[in-house]
DNA sequence: CACTCATATGAACAAGTGTTCATATGATAA
DNA sequence: TTATCATATGAACACTTGTTCATATGAGTG
């Protein structure tokens, strides 16, 4: 066994601190987590979100039922399309997003529920 | 009831954005729900608070676990207080913290998995 | 083809955020 | 008291991020 683990170099610490920098996690993959509640620490991206929860809808629907520009809402709707929060269909000059997944509907719920309970 | 809902007031739309529009939450709902994620959407403050899973930490022992300053896990932990994610106890000198309900480990965990899975 | 409509995108700007460095606070020990 | 240790905090800075405005793309229509 190696010695101790110190931080300061002055004193020891919990034995816990031990233990638990064993089961740490990659840089890698905390970055990964980072930037997936990054997609859903923004408002407007939550309402995009939100409103997709039911069903599928078009950029101008979005964009007027959250009270957005269509720029607006197309920038995040091309960041949420990038982390693979949404997907899309076309459709003659109309686009379709929805949900990518259920994952994406359970977390935003998780956050709602955590919320409504303070 | 009312005409249908327009957006662009050239053409008409989906019927769903209308059912959607009644079931949005407010926007303080909605600014809420997106400061608490933002909370988990930084790789320091994940770690900080992947740390604490298990047990309560002092600072000194969190800023060697993450690998960071004294000084930044300090502004974090602040903000982490701040939004009622962690809890702190004083020792003496030391001041140890830990999560402050199930609710965080649980959309941490949410998170992680979703990562997992890609 | 030209024209319109829905969407996408690039550049610029303002606002927000995380780290660093220096220093302050506050508790303990000598 | 003074000295030391653990933690907190303020200011400055670099970096990131979201919106706006103008414009581009690309599909449909006449």
């Amino acid at each position: 066994m190696a010695k101790a683990f110190e931080c300061c170099e002055t004193h020891h610490h919990h034995p816990a601190a031990e233990v638990v920098k064993n089961r740490m996690l990659s840089d890698d993959e905390f970055f990964g987590v980072a930037d997936l509640f990054k997609m859903f620490g923004d408002s407007t991206r939550l309402k995009i979100l939100y409103a997709l929860q039911r069903e599928e809808l078009c950029v101008c629907d979005i964009a007027d039922l959250i009270g957005m520009t269509q720029s607006a809402v197309s920038h995040q709707l091309r960041v949420l399309k990038g982390s693979r929060l949404v997907k899309y269909r076309r459709a003659g000059k109309t686009v379709f997003y929805s949900l990518a997944d259920d994952h994406v509907q359970t977390i935003l719920s998780q956050g709602i529920e955590h919320i409504e309970e303070l």
